[in-house]
RNA sequence: GCCGACGUAGCUCAAUGGAAGAGCAGCUGAUUUGUAAUCAGCAGGUUGCGGGUUCGAGUCCCACCGUCGGCUCCA
């Protein structure tokens, strides 16, 4: 019997049942000369797995959106048949393919070292070297019970008792390796051209606290020797833009042992802080918000009402004042709460856009402390928003809107996910699933891409939250809109309706920049610390080449003062290729170099950080440019 | 909090269990310099903190603190 398969050229043709992918290659239905697997209608598969059926068929290669996890996916057999080689009684947990690499989870029965991941890696070079084909092996459930059984792979055994009843059960078998997994895989080990092992960590298992905690070793695979040299390349550079090394070297922040999690602000710090303020209120007072500030520390009652008593504790500071307990604010909302609460509402007053930059204090675990990334005070950037049922759908699209206009001026491409109810959610399940349903709308409506994050919504509701990524890949949420049925219960909010009755507001929290200090951070390594001009601490520096030009230099930085920017005049006895040198290194966006030249023609000569010199013009019309940057906030 | 690594001058890093060092930054002086580092000199430390082993500890052991990479958690 035959069978008919179409190919992604669009071609069709008819080949006997049981033909593999690996014979339409031999068969030269491709140019592709680096295929890895294919796509069956769509479903990943092995070369060599034989079709049933009519099918389609896209070959996949590295560069493929899927190939390089296949890829990956094999090093990390690869990987665990080389623990198993070394490390006999290991247990393996999972081993999947990541962005940029993968890793497996494996239960030693003495740890190992990172020192021991050389002699892995020698291991596995012995594996890709002797060519093992890979196979799959589909059985019975007994069958692999008895199989991992034999073995004592326990965590294999935990998951084949999770697969549910009617799945295929597969395993993939390389030499003496047999390993439970859906597959596909690359026909042979060696295949695997370059790879490194990149780390070693802890990780529980099936990611709870309550379990074990395996050691997992992280690794990279490459389909060159090349690529590979690439990409680690990249990772280095990438780490010269981690915002802790540059908080430093430009005098922007620091941290200390006496206040971990708690960051200290310099100066330059403060510069662009208060422009991210000052950008923020404009906006906002555009957009129709009042601003308020409430306290830091507020009595227990309040937060036994909000639910933070029961929902929060383990995150929260506590303090006594006049023998009442007292607690260190974690979140804003209540605070708004009580100033809502504080006047009568006419629906015609709402909605009422209530924002703080409010400082919260809360205790994170020690070992999640990253930088300014994650600490355990932060301002955030926050609002409440209180409105009428009707009126949601509005106001979280123009919360959207108003986070893409701050994303945009920052040049953040962000990512958006849709987190849903947590197990430790307050509230009936109904009103839960209305409000899921509706920021849904929203996003669909607006044709808005977004991934739902299942469990991960706030305690009191639902929430969309925008993620940024820093110099090395890593996600960290921003901005978020959370959908709030729980406080206005709580706090007995009420709005009096048209119907002269009393009816109950929704609230939105939602924060654009998220915490200012995680901002800080993202925006550091964004711009590798080199903020443009309008952020920048110092925007222009003046460089005298001698010290007659002294006197001419202090005259432009004090004309450049007075227009407002931040100058400052380098009035040192060194040479200007040093000047400019220290000027460059503190990522200063404008040097005025001033010798004798410029003072005989009322000039000033113009360098650039990164587009060097630019020539001599007079000072007015570098103001003029130097103004349009600033407050257009060019880039 | 958990697993692992690390902690030496402001920064980056040296120092077989046997005299704590270098470069940069800083300070002083000389130099008057034209688009990414002028020269010379000076100063800088209870090696994270506390115990222990040892004739002797930056180095070995224990506990604590902090940082880093992950896990968990989260803005």
């Amino acid at each position: 019997m035959s069978i008919k398969v179409k190919l992604e050229n669009g071609r069709e043709a008819e080949y006997p049942q049981g033909t593999t992918c690996m014979d339409l290659y031999r068969n030269k239905v491709t140019e592709n000369k680096n295929l890895l697997a294919v796509l069956v209608d769509g479903k990943e598969c092995d070369l060599n797995r034989p079709l049933t059926d009519h099918s389609e068929v896209t070959f996949v290669d590295f560069d493929s959106p899927k190939g390089a996890d296949i890829y990956r996916h094999s090093a990390s057999h690869v990987m665990a048949h080389a623990v198993k080689r070394l490390y006999p009684t290991a247990k393996l947990g999972i081993g999947p393919a990541i962005e940029n690499g993968f890793y497996y989870d494996i239960d030693f029965e003495e740890p190992i070292s990172a020192d021991d991941l050389p002699a892995i890696e020698k291991e596995m070079k012995k594996i890709i070297k002797e060519r093992k084909p890979i196979q799959r092996r589909e059985m019975s459930r007994e069958e692999a019970e008895k199989l991992f059984k034999e073995k004592n792979e326990t965590y294999k055994l935990e998951l084949l008792a999770d697969l549910p009843e009617d799945a295929v059960i597969s395993c993939y078998e390389q030499d003496d390796f047999i390993d439970l997994c859906a597959g596909p895989h690359l026909s042979h080990t060696g295949l695997i051209k370059a790879f490194k092992l990149t780390g070693l960590a802890g990780a529980y298992w099936r990611g709870s606290e309550k379990n074990p905690m395996l050691q997992r070793i992280y690794g990279t695979a490459f389909p060159s020797k090349e690529r590979l040299q690439e990409h680690l390349l990249m990772i280095e550079e990438a780490k010269k833009r981690d915002h802790r090394k540059l908080g430093r070297e430009l005098d922007l922040f620091s941290l200390h042992e006496e206040g971990p999690g708690f960051p200290f602000l310099h100066n330059n710090g403060m510069i662009v802080w208060q422009e991210l303020t000052d950008f923020w209120r404009v906006e906002h007072r555009r957009a129709g918000y009042e601003e308020i500030k409430t306290p830091l520390i507020l009595n227990r009652t309040l937060w036994e009402q909000s639910g933070h008593w029961d929902h929060y504790q383990d995150n929260m500071y506590f303090t006594e004042i006049d023998e009442l307990d007292y607690a260190v604010k974690p979140m804003n909302c209540p605070g708004a709460m009580l100033v809502y609460k504080s006047k009568m509402h006419s629906y015609r007053d709402l909605p009422r856009r209530i924002a703080e930059m409010g400082i919260v204090h809360r205790h994170e675990l020690s070992g999640t402390l990253h930088g300014l990334m994650r600490v355990r005070s932060f301002t955030q950037d926050d609002a409440h928003i209180f409105m009428l049922p009707d009126q949601i759908e509005d106001e979280v699209a123009g919360i959207i809107e108003l986070m893409d206009l701050f994303y945009s001026v920052f040049g953040f491409d962000y990512r958006i996910e849709l987190s849903t109810r947590p197990e430790k959610a307050m509230g009936a399940v109904e009103l839960w699933d209305q409000a899921e349903r509706l920021l849904e709308k929203v996003l669909v409506d607006r044709g808005i891409e977004y991934k739902i994050n299942e469990g991960d919504g706030a305690f009191y509701g639902p929430k969309i939250d925008f993620h940024l990524e820093d110099c090395l890949g890593r996600n960290w949420q921003c901005g978020t809109i959370q959908l709030d049925f729980q406080m206005p219960e709580k706090f007995d909010l009420t709005y009096i309706g048209e119907d002269g009755a009393k009816h109950r507001p929704v609230v939105i929290h939602r924060v654009v920049y998220g915490s200012m200090e995680r901002l800080m951070a993202l925006l550091i390594e964004h711009y590798s610390g080199a903020f443009p001009a309008w952020l920048a601490p110092v925007q222009v520096a003046v460089l005298p080449v001698t010290d007659r030009s002294h006197e001419y230099a202090v005259k432009i930085s004090e004309e450049l003062k007075n227009e407002g920017f931040r100058v400052e005049a380098d009035l040192r006895s060194e040479k200007v290729g040093y000047k400019i040198r220290e000027a460059q290194v503190k990522k200063v966006p404008y040097m005025l170099v001033v010798g004798d030249r410029e003072v005989e023609n009322n000039q000033v000569a113009v360098r650039h950080r990164h587009e060097g010199d630019l020539g001599a013009e007079t000072l007015t019309d570098f103001i003029v440019k130097l103004k349009k940057e600033i407050a257009e906030k060019i880039i």
